[in-house]
DNA sequence: ACTACGTCCTGCTTGC
DNA sequence: TGCAAGCAGGACGTAG
């Protein structure tokens, strides 16, 4: 499942590969991945064709092809999105969704089997398309101002998990760097956020931007075949996860198996011993 | 205004 | 064997 740095690596591939380029043609196969385009899958392709793209940029998981630094290609790989670049006579893949054929001879794809991703035209969005405007800074950002998001994180009566994994707060982290973070932090997700120290937050979203700096330099994360970066090679980094995906597994700091719980309709993974869940569980009003 | 939960998708895995 | 349910999960719409 394609995080920060996962989609940090294909913004580098798309970078190196597509700047100076001219979209001389556009392929919907799917109408799904353009849900959220206004002009429909006809307007799409007619919006891009003969446009250059002149950058690529990224804010958290989203990531943007500027286009004569005006308008913009915004996409986000969702969970199984892959932007493929590839000769034309290599053969569809089975889950082509969109086709772009390049002035540089080759084209780009973007293959998503589960759909959850997705492509929109963005007018005027070379800079930073208006549809996320509401996306935060991610930690890696140099603007990321962290003193402020901790400050907004401890003054809201929610868990500390639930923060982190609010993209309008701080972008980029998901389930998988959520997890990591709190173990290195040694921080319960249930806990909340207006019940931690100033250290506490500065030290969860510390961890968290040092596991996704880390998993950038090893090319991103990968735990299945889905992804694949932008050269259609798989990135890896699983070996350097300590809790997620890895129950009944002993902790590395204390040898007690990591627990699995269900979490907003999927699961949270921590040691229940490093990690002690808070007294009161239950949110509302603070005992006074 | 803010928070929380259900829904969207497909394919692999698990269980009866 | 075959089918159904479970699971993965980021972002958004809507309900509270």
């Amino acid at each position: 499942m394609p995080e920060l740095p996962e989609v940090e690596v294909v913004r580098r591939g798309l970078e190196r590969h597509v700047v100076g380029a001219t979209v001389l043609g556009v392929q919907v196969l799917h109408p799904r991945p353009l849900r959220r385009d206004a002009l429909g899958p006809a307007g799409f392709a007619e919006a891009l064709t003969g446009r250059t793209v002149s950058a690529v940029r990224r804010r958290g998981k989203y990531f943007w092809l500027a286009l004569e630094e005006t308008d913009a290609l915004l996409g986000h790989l969702g969970m199984s999105g892959q932007m493929l670049l590839q000769p034309p006579e290599a053969a569809d893949e089975r889950h082509l969704r969109v086709r772009f054929h390049l002035s540089t001879g080759t084209e780009l794809r973007f293959v998503d089997q589960r759909m959850f991703g997705g492509l929109c035209f963005a007018p005027g969005g070379a800079q930073l398309p208006s549809q996320i405007a509401h996306i935060g800074r991610d930690p890696l950002d140099p603007e990321f101002d962290q003193a402020a998001v901790g400050l907004r994180i401890r003054r809201r009566h929610v868990a500390i998990k639930r923060q982190l994994l609010d993209q309008g707060l701080v972008s980029g982290v998901g389930n998988i760097y959520a997890d990591e973070a709190l173990w290195r932090a040694r921080l319960h997700g249930e806990r909340r956020g207006d019940r931690l120290t100033r250290a506490q937050v500065e030290e969860v979203l510390n961890h968290a931007r040092a596991v996704m700096e880390a998993a950038l330099e090893v090319g991103g994360t990968s735990f299945d075949s889905l992804y694949v970066n932008v050269n259609g090679e798989s990135g890896y980094f699983d070996r350097s996860l300590h809790a997620y995906g890895l129950e009944g597994q002993p902790c590395l700091r204390c040898g007690t198996a990591i627990r699995r719980v269900a979490f907003m309709n999927r699961s949270s993974y921590f040691c229940p011993l490093c990690q002690p869940a808070p007294r009161v569980t239950r949110r509302g009003p603070s005992p006074s």
